[in-house]
DNA sequence: CCATAACAGTTAGCTAAGCTAAATGTATAT
DNA sequence: ATATACATTTAGCTTAGCTAACTGTTATGG
């Protein structure tokens, strides 16, 4: 049912240019659907942004503003705003640091934690629904290739 | 250099909600780097929807603004208000079709399709320069899941 | 033949995300 | 004590996305 995947026309001939161009189609593609589901989801509507942020909060606790514009590769200004908008929404709690007063704490307020919850749940399920009749073989490509892209765009970071 | 990829922890056991995670860890990860690197490109600068306007254009000339929207996954009234820009920019030129006065007929300028060609040239050797590294096993990863992604939401397009 | 409906685009008004540059306030170091 | 560095915010801008409402054009049905 998927032989496309493991038999991409191509195959034996594959590129770096041919493979960038793939990337560079179908990235794109894949963000405005994902985008798409998020904003559509439920009443309480996230952008893919702001899931990230209440995401990266959700596991660390605490963090500061510049781990977040860090965190989302954006600068700190923009880092500002967003969280600002997601402070007046009342899903992130902002207080400044006990020792270091420039600093700012950032935490997810409990409606916050919940919202976050239902919204990983169904982006993830989304995707998986739509990965569900995919074969195993497949999935292993797929997370493979994240693990590809995402070594990759790191590397860029350190140089 | 490349074991990572072939050989990601859960291997073996890989299930569609992590898969699915992975994804959404990742996809937004690389459409970031994009487009920093669309951006600081060259003098006149391009964010990645304007790249792919052209680009569609490129090899879709005298397109309607309905067949944009569509290509692009976005409303008319943005697709609209992005040829409106590019227009202004002098890179696309908008005429009204000279049969169906409702439609538009849209056509890279000559300025227009030779920024693309540069923008094309760096968005790919962007790419293609960080993928060099890698191995032709992970490349053919990387695009065979490439093909899956795209499969899956094309097939969410017909539902 | 005219009224109405369907179609293609545009306009207006909003939110969010991104940037740069400059300002603020705090800590550190000379 | 002053200068410098650091963390964040503010201001001002562009782009992208949405919805809702509007304009103008073609097609249709009575």
């Amino acid at each position: 049912m998927s032989p496309a995947a493991r038999k991409p026309k191509d195959d034996g001939n594959m590129n770096a240019e041919t493979c960038a161009r793939r990337v560079l189609e179908t990235v794109p593609m894949v963000m405005r659907a994902i985008r798409r589901e998020m904003r559509g989801a439920s009443e309480e509507q996230l952008s893919v942004p702001q899931f990230r942020v209440l995401a990266f909060l959700g596991h660390r606790r605490g963090a500061s503003l510049s781990a977040v514009s860090e965190h989302l590769g954006v600068k700190d200004a923009t880092a500002s705003a967003m969280v600002d908008r997601l402070v007046k929404r009342g899903w992130i709690e902002r207080e400044t640091h006990p020792e270091e007063r420039r600093r700012v704490v950032l935490s997810l307020t409990s409606t916050g934690a919940s919202l976050m919850d239902k919204a990983r749940r169904r982006a993830r399920s989304f995707l998986a629904a739509h990965l569900d009749g995919t074969s195993p073989a497949d999935l292993q490509i797929l997370a493979s290739a994240m693990d590809v892209l995402r070594r990759i765009l790191s590397e860029e970071t350190q140089s």
